[in-house]
RNA sequence: UCCUAAGUAGCUCAGCUGGUUAGAGCAUCUGACUGUUAAUCAGAGGGUCCCUGGUUCGAGCCCAGGCUUGGGAGCCA
């Protein structure tokens, strides 16, 4: 018989029918109650076996975690709590699961614990809503970038330009460790490497993407990123998704306003496509505050968070608007800050943007206008000659979950800049073409995917937003 | 990388001032019960007290070094 998916059946009225299931185990109650979930919803189908004319060999191997299929009548529930049940007509098991080794058992894990287990984790309702909704971000970043007409491109994965800056890189190398081959003055040979050169994990598809931008105006990527930074925090990651768009004629405005746009087009995306796995973290969260003492509660609950990011513009200001309003704070009146804040041009810490974001304007803030000083080469130098076009967009809870700019068009600015920061020229040379033959302004920026998948899950740390996460001394699975 | 807290049963944790045979709840197993919702009741099994070394008559507890994890910082997305 064929199988319906669970949540259709959860969904049914076709009362009286035989249906068929498949799944595995969640708890077995009673010896009669069988919960069964097969992932295509967070909620299980209860199935009642009559224990007395089933065999009771085979009951004992409804375990916590076994693989079944039940085929059976789809009634209306006699009992509390659910709509509808199957009364069981056949049952077999397809995959035994010892219930004495299995680990996940019928009640509350830690998520370090499930961190431990990530290859088992997706079978807990929490990291089937999680990953569901990462599933729904992705799947709305295509669709997002799609109906606006932008191209989809695909960025390399090892690249040999180390000009970026954004980072520490992993190398790429079929070198043997054992035996380097070496030049006359003891350096690497990377001329025996497999590409001729040293090569790295990409850091960033930006460069390439400024390329393709330069012919179909709208591009975005949407890939893996690497970074060897040693970042032992709950929002880094070696190995994270990065949603990079570029836009030829945009400049920080237009810029702005598609970030702002993309982004509350995602988190309304996932109210209206995931209003079952967003209750479930909802309800799950509220119930952790209740542990925690009173004054260390949040305001808002996780949907009421959401909504009010959907319902509010994001707050522009300048970098250096943020310094004065930084320096005329209480907490750096009162010395609170660990980092006092003094003169312009020194970098925000993070405390002072989530003073910014958390305190002051209670919703994301968009700064812009940083310090040349402090921002990468190719961002576009401001008139006033200090300043560039950077912006950062930050999040309550999340800190900066989009970095951008727009870019620096003008080839001998641009130059002058990478002079000044002894980026080799000549390696960039198919880079500066862009700006050599038919430069125009434009912009992009990188949002961080596994953050938003934060902010929307409510999650705390970055590690249980990707199914498997690399962090230092951490790639198992 | 720095600061900080922790590591005890499958999980979550307790373990007094260093003192005999290391405990609880849940899970698991056995039995009872049978419309349960983290079922209930009775019983049983289950330990490299993170690792290495030291102090001591005696170390889960004290000291040193290491490993791992949580939280914070830096770097950033």
């Amino acid at each position: 018989m064929k199988r319906t998916k669970i949540k259709d059946l959860l969904n049914s009225t076709d009362f009286g029918g035989e249906v068929t299931v498949k799944g595995w185990v969640k708890t077995f109650r009673n010896n009669q109650f069988i919960a069964i979930n097969d992932g295509s919803s967070i909620n299980n189908i209860q199935a009642v076996v009559d224990f007395t004319s089933t065999d009771e060999s085979l009951l004992k191997r409804v375990t916590t975690g076994a693989a079944i299929s039940i085929t059976g009548q789809l009634v209306e529930s006699l009992g509390k709590g659910q709509r509808v049940e199957i009364k069981v007509k056949d049952l077999s098991i397809i995959g035994d699961s010892d219930a004495e080794k299995f680990p996940l058992q019928p009640k509350k894990h830690s998520l370090e614990f499930l961190r431990e287990i990530a290859h088992l984790r997706f079978r807990t309702n929490t990291f089937n809503a999680v990953f569901k909704i990462r599933h729904a971000l992705a799947f709305a970043v295509h669709k997002f970038f799609n109906d606006k007409g932008f191209l989809y491109l695909h960025t390399p994965i090892i690249t040999a330009s180390d000009a970026e800056g954004a980072g520490e890189m992993f190398r790429v190398s079929t070198i043997d460790p054992n035996n380097i081959p070496r030049n006359d003055d003891g350096s690497v040979n990377y001329k025996e490497d497999f590409f001729g050169k040293a090569t790295n994990l990409t850091v960033s598809g930006q460069l390439e993407g400024e390329l393709a931008a330069m012919a179909f105006s709208d591009i975005y990527t949407f890939g893996p990123t690497f970074r060897a930074e040693n970042s032992n925090t709950t929002r880094h990651l070696a190995e994270f998704w990065m949603i990079e768009p570029e836009m030829a004629f945009y400049e920080l405005q237009d810029n702005m306003d598609l970030a702002e746009e993309l982004l509350k087009y995602l988190v309304k995306y996932a109210i209206d496509n995931c209003s079952d796995e967003l209750e479930f973290l909802n309800s799950r969260l509220l119930e952790e505050e209740k542990q925690k003492p009173q004054n260390e509660r949040s305001e808002f609950d996780l949907l009421a968070k959401l909504k009010f990011c959907l319902d509010n513009d994001f707050e522009r200001i300048t970098y250096t608007e943020a310094i004065e309003i930084l320096k005329a704070s209480k907490p750096n009146q009162k010395k609170q800050f660990k980092y006092l804040v003094e003169e312009w041009g020194t970098d925000l810490q993070s405390e002072h943007e989530r003073f910014l974001v958390e305190k002051h304007f209670k919703k994301p803030v968009i700064l812009t206008d940083y310090p040349a000083a402090i921002k990468s080469f190719y961002m576009r130098l401001n008139e006033d000659g200090k300043t560039v076009r950077a912006m950062d967009i930050l999040f309550p809870g999340i800190g900066e979950i989009i970095g951008g700019s727009q870019r620096e068009e003008r080839l001998d600015h641009l130059e002058a800049r990478m002079k000044n920061l002894h980026i080799p020229i000549e390696d960039m040379s198919w880079y500066l073409d862009t700006r050599r033959y038919g430069s125009v302004p434009h912009s992009g920026f990188g949002l961080g995917f596994e953050r938003l998948v934060l902010f929307v899950t409510g999650m705390t740390n970055i590690r249980d937003v990707i199914p498997f996460p690399r962090t230092p001394k951490n790639a198992d699975f």
